[in-house]
DNA sequence: TTCGCTGCAAACTGTTTGCATATTC
DNA sequence: GAATATGCAAACAGTTTGCAGCGAA
C-alpha cells in the first residue's frame, strides 16, 4: 500500500477500489498527468471507474494538500503527486508535458520576496518558477 | 492613435473598428483583462462587436507577438499587452487578478539557466517568476 | 473589386454537479 | 445501518470554428 494511501486513510479518507487506482496512478508519476490520463490509466486497471469519480477524487486531493494542481497556458491541467517535495517545474511549449526539476538552492537565492514598493498591497505566500522549453521529442 | 495599431498596419494588418476597439482596451490596461473583459469593455465602445471577433483579434495579437497570454489555473486566459518590456507577474490566489511587477534585476541572477543534467534533453529559452499571493480586497 | 474580417450560432474541450444506486466503515 | 462514494448524464465555462455577408484597401 502506498504511503500515500496510508496517510489519507488515517485522515478518515474511506478508501475505496476507485481512490485506491487513482493514488496508485499518481504514485509513479514523474511526469505529471491530465485529468484524462489519470483516468485512461486508471480504466486499465479498473474498466468501470468513471471520469466524474477521477475529477473528484483528484479534486479531494489537491484540497488535501497530497497533489498540486498545475496548470499552463489553457491547456488541461496537470496532477503533481510531490506535493511534499520542493521543486520547480519544466514545461514543455510543445505538447505540455511537466517534469519536476530541482535546480541547486543557490540559484534560487534572493528570490524568496518581492520588494515592498513592488508588493502593490499584496501579501506574496509563494514564488513559483517555471522553465519553459521544448522536450526532445517536440524539437 | 496607439504604438500598437500603427505597428500592425506596417505588418499589414487590416484596420476594422472592431480591432481598433480592442487594441485601445489592452493599450491602456496594467491589471491584465480575461477575454471576456476585453469584450465587455470594447462593447462600450462599439456596442455590436461579438465576443468571436475579440477571440479572434486576440488570438491574432498573440500570434503576432504583439500580447502575450497569461493562464493562471485553471481560470480564464488573461492578456497582456506588455509583450515588449520585461516583467514578472503577481497573481491573487483569490480572485485570479494579474499586476505587472518588475523585481531589482539582481534578485533574478543566476536564474536564467538550468543546469544541463536537470533539463532532460529539453532546450530551455524561458524562465518565468510568479509570485502568489492575495490581493487587498481578496485578504 | 477583391480578399480578408465580422457576426452568428453551433461545436468543442475540460470540468462540475444532481441524483439515484452501491459501498465502506 | 448510516454515511459516504459512485456512475451517469446533463450542465457548465471558456474557447474555437464554419459559413454567409460586409467592408477596408
Amino acid at each position: 500500500m502506498s504511503d500515500l494511501l496510508e496517510r489519507l486513510r488515517t485522515r478518515g479518507w474511506r478508501v475505496t477500489a476507485q481512490r485506491r487506482v487513482v493514488a496508485e496512478v499518481l504514485d509513479g508519476d514523474h511526469v505529471h498527468l491530465t485529468a484524462d490520463e489519470v483516468h485512461a490509466q486508471a480504466v486499465l486497471r479498473l474498466p468501470e471507474i468513471s471520469r466524474a469519480t477521477v475529477y473528484n477524487t483528484l479534486g479531494e486531493l489537491v484540497a488535501l494538500g497530497e497533489v498540486v494542481e498545475v496548470s499552463t497556458d489553457g491547456r488541461a491541467k496537470r496532477y503533481d503527486p510531490n506535493a511534499h517535495r520542493p521543486h520547480q517545474h519544466l514545461v514543455c511549449s510543445g505538447c505540455g508535458i511537466i517534469r519536476d526539476v530541482h535546480p541547486a538552492g543557490d540559484a534560487l537565492a534572493g528570490l524568496t520576496g518581492l520588494p515592498a514598493d513592488e508588493r502593490f498591497g499584496f501579501t506574496v505566500d509563494e514564488v513559483r518558477i517555471v522553465y519553459r522549453g521544448l522536450c526532445p521529442s517536440c524539437r
